[in-house]
DNA sequence: GCGACAG
DNA sequence: ATCTTGTCGC
């Protein structure tokens, strides 16, 4: 039990240094033509992962993918990526897209790296994070308010480029295509 | 007792 | 996130 705390520890110090590797650059919302999703919904001990794919900014869908798993770690404000990570992979293996909506924060987060920067960092590709609500005491110009979600630079990408694409894909104050995911990961279907 | 924050 | 009916509020 008090073991997780020194665990948490070490890894704030990891997501330091991660945060310096994040790359913040313009997309260009003209070459884009495929945008995916993922969310991750849980019921009990198991995780269920969904992704969408869109077309661009048609948001029409191209595909979709359900996956489960254990879940693997206990859900920590702020350390939130070592929940989702596993599932949220299992449900990108093997999809291609240009730039992905991650259900969560970016660098809009304590240690400027939440579960959006990590997915990014990890595939190499560009992501946008999109939550709820902001967690406290982040700097107020590493997020914007759009619709109903905050969105937030996760990699490969600066955050007027993603606010633009989020604000394309917005529909009832929410990324369409995240909103997709978060029914496949509850409903199971479409 | 105080504070309580992604999903 | 998930557990869950009716109910308070815009």
């Amino acid at each position: 039990m008090i073991e997780l705390n020194k665990k948490l520890e070490r890894i704030a110090e990891v997501q330091w240094k991660l945060a310096a590797r994040v790359v913040e650059r313009p997309l260009k919302l003209e070459d884009i033509e495929t945008v995916g999703a993922v969310d991750v919904s849980y019921r009990g001990s198991l995780a269920r992962s969904a992704f969408i794919l869109c077309s661009f900014p048609s948001c029409k869908v191209l595909k979709s993918k359900v996956m489960e798993t254990e879940v693997s770690f206990p859900y920590v404000s702020t350390f939130f990526f070592l929940r989702e990570t596993r599932s949220v992979l299992l449900a990108l293996r093997g999809e291609e897209f240009e730039v992905l909506l991650v259900e969560g924060h970016g660098r809009a987060h304590p240690r400027g790296y939440g579960l959006a920067s990590h997915i990014g960092l990890l595939l190499h590709k560009p992501t946008i994070g999109v939550a709820k609500r902001p967690l406290r005491g982040v700097p107020e110009e590493s997020f914007v308010r759009v619709g109903k979600v905050y969105v937030s630079v996760g990699h490969l990408i600066d955050l007027n480029s993603a606010v633009r694409i989020v604000e394309a894909l917005l529909e009832r104050g929410y990324p369409k295509p995240l909103k997709l995911a978060d029914r496949l990961s509850k409903r199971g279907i479409l």
